[in-house]
DNA sequence: TTATTATATTTCCATATAGTAATATAGGAA
DNA sequence: TTCCTATATTACTATATGGAAATATAATAA
């Protein structure tokens, strides 16, 4: 119940939903986030750490870089289920739809 | 997006992941409910305003009480999913199987 | 009508959450 | 070493959330 429940919490903000879809595009660096969400690098840190704690993201540091990518769900039914749904879920959503449509435009040759 | 942070957020408290799993097995009224969490009728209440909003229960009058039933599923792809999923995930869980055992002797005939 | 009962709503409190700003940490370059 | 940069952590603030207690509402009974 604990896991589920953290699966669900982190799957509650806006901010980390446009993330998850945002992962299914491309791995990502914090400051690339930072960029196409608008808010602060602590900001972003702290809601990775929150994808992270519930299995629904990974990491993997490439010098001072850490590049984020999707979970492949192998932690739970919840989480397999949900992060392969979220595929096509939102897919239709005016400002996920517009944020994917941005994507390209975030790279971290650019950023940081 | 509002819609489905909707639902996250009403999966994410341990109560309400209770009362859908009773919902499971029967239609409850809220005294039942209160029995069966042991927290406050207004409490109960509240909880199900959210599930409510997030069309994963439904509820009907019958004179002074009020029958509460798990929603259909036909309100978006998410509820469908989470309550078909829902049926088997959690089953193992100790919290729920130790309620959902106990779930028989709430009976309104006994507590309303 | 008044009384009773089940549920809903309001009020208030304690804790949780999302955000920013400031600081700390870690890895690479000079 | 020292400097620089990407990320993480801490400190703090404002708002959200879950709970109990008190009150309001609604339906039935007397």
């Amino acid at each position: 119940m604990r896991d589920f429940i953290r699966v669900m919490k982190a799957l509650s903000d806006p901010n980390r939903i446009k993330i998850i879809k945002m992962l299914q595009h491309k791995t990502m660096c914090v400051c690339e986030m930072q960029s196409a969400l608008q808010i602060s690098q602590p900001a972003v840190s702290k809601h990775l750490k929150l994808l992270e704690d519930a299995a629904l993201v990974g990491s993997r540091k490439d010098g001072l870089w850490v590049n984020y990518h999707l979970a492949d769900g192998s932690s739970s039914p919840y989480v397999a289920n949900i992060l392969g749904n979220l595929k096509h879920w939102l897919e239709d959503d005016q400002q996920i739809a517009a944020l994917l449509e941005k994507l390209p435009t975030f790279r971290r040759e650019d950023i940081c």
